[in-house]
DNA sequence: CGGCTCATTGATGCGCTTCAATTAAAGTGG
DNA sequence: CCACTTTAATTGAAGCGCATCAATGAGCCG
């Protein structure tokens, strides 16, 4: 066991609400901690794991920041997510027993690494962790309806504004602020998530900022009008 | 039991390549049995759950095809699948313990109902029946990353393209024609799936027929070249 | 047959892409 | 530490793809 290893425990995890553990006895909790096995480190720029990898165990998000894509035949890549602190990646590879996306930090990270088999044995021993694994993959659907509807119905003004309230209201939850973030991604990869090309996310904040919705300081946005990035999103009625 | 309740039994079931039985042994096949514990008809055209509903089970389908749609707060909506025979129902219900989308019988329908306590109780004793349950939801995320590369980056004619293979393909592995289909939707719904106007897909089948890809009698599609279908999608090399 | 839903097709315009140039920031080596 | 290079972001101008509006036609059913 290296040194990273140590301390590797749910039970002394801060990020157990929103991570993995939820409404387990004491003992349960330790015998959890026997599944995460170590920890791993991400040099930003570089993957996790790259689409066509043995899948084997997922992934939970300790420190950093994510990006998972994936990658048409010819070429094309769409950006189907960014994940953050406590949050779950891998889920994609149960299937086929090998990875459909690539996973790559966006930041240097640290991720929990939970071999999958021992999280399906586990899982049979307690009803607990099982419904919370069912309610991970359930979320992770759940989200990617949301975003089809972002795709397939919404204008660009729209799909960044719900972009904008959607990370900072994870932030918020995990303890940052309600009105000002950091952009971990570049314009280029908004653009593949929101399924527009990076001028058109340039302009789209151009926009927020001449109308006083926002401050864009390269990657650092201030938030001075919520209720206006909500209308957006919801338009009032009539269009 | 009533009528309809006689001979559900997923041991006698010719669905359980596709469906959820998988590697079981005839004694765990007939415990599973149990679990499946009515059959349930849903008309053409009303649901058979809708976003609100509380979530108690999963549906298989047996007979007939579904819709599935997710509604955004100012009343905009986006078709997010269809479900044919032997594909699952109903997971977007596990996160929140009620139903984000609804489920609409696009023709009469039949659906084995199995309610989810039981299901996840069963697969704490039966690691086969558990892994395919995680595979299943697997499955429907590695879909829904697909159709947001769809909706992301394809074009127009790529979409439908692409949507017409992903059909004729699912339907052949039922025993279907690999060149021939009947449209169980409406050219709106598929719109809304492709995240396009009716007008854009009527024209765009118009254009297949042009270039004598496809021939289109109302709902009844004619594949005729499948290969160039397959280079819409995947533009050779250049564009 | 008349009234419905669904589909097709045309004309026009807008939203976003594309191409291109400029600026700003971040990383690199002398 | 400051030139130099590289990557990222902004902004403008022009064009295209798809949406929108509108009218017609085709099946379906009471």
């Amino acid at each position: 066991m290296d040194i990273h290893s140590i301390k590797v425990a749910c039970s002394s995890c801060n990020l157990r609400e929103l991570c993995m553990p939820v409404g387990l006895s004491p003992d349960e909790m330790s015998r959890l901690d026997s599944v995460i096995s170590t920890r791993k480190r991400v040099k930003r720029g570089s993957a996790l794991f790259n689409n066509g990898d043995r899948f084997s165990s997922l992934y939970a998000v300790r420190s950093g920041f994510f990006k998972t894509r994936v990658t048409s035949v010819d070429g094309r890549d769409q950006v189907t997510g960014f994940q953050m602190t406590g949050e779950i990646l891998g889920m994609d590879g149960i299937v086929n027993d090998h990875h459909s996306c690539d996973a790559v930090a966006l930041e240097d990270a640290e991720v929990c690494v939970m071999p999958f088999d021992r999280i399906e044995s586990l899982s049979r021993e307690f009803s607990a962790l099982q419904h919370h694994v069912h309610k991970i993959m359930s979320r992770e659907i759940v989200r990617d309806h949301g975003v089809m509807l972002l795709l397939g119905s919404m204008r660009a003004e729209e799909r960044l504004a719900a972009f904008l309230l959607n990370l900072v209201q994870r932030l918020h939850s995990r303890g940052f602020s309600q009105s000002e973030l950091v952009l971990r991604m570049t314009r280029e990869e908004i653009g593949s998530y929101l399924g527009m090309k990076l001028e058109t996310v340039s302009r789209t904040f151009s926009k927020f900022v001449e109308e006083g919705i926002i401050e864009v300081k390269q990657r650092h946005v201030q938030i001075k009008d919520t209720e206006a990035l909500r209308r957006l999103v919801n338009p009032p009625s009539g269009s």
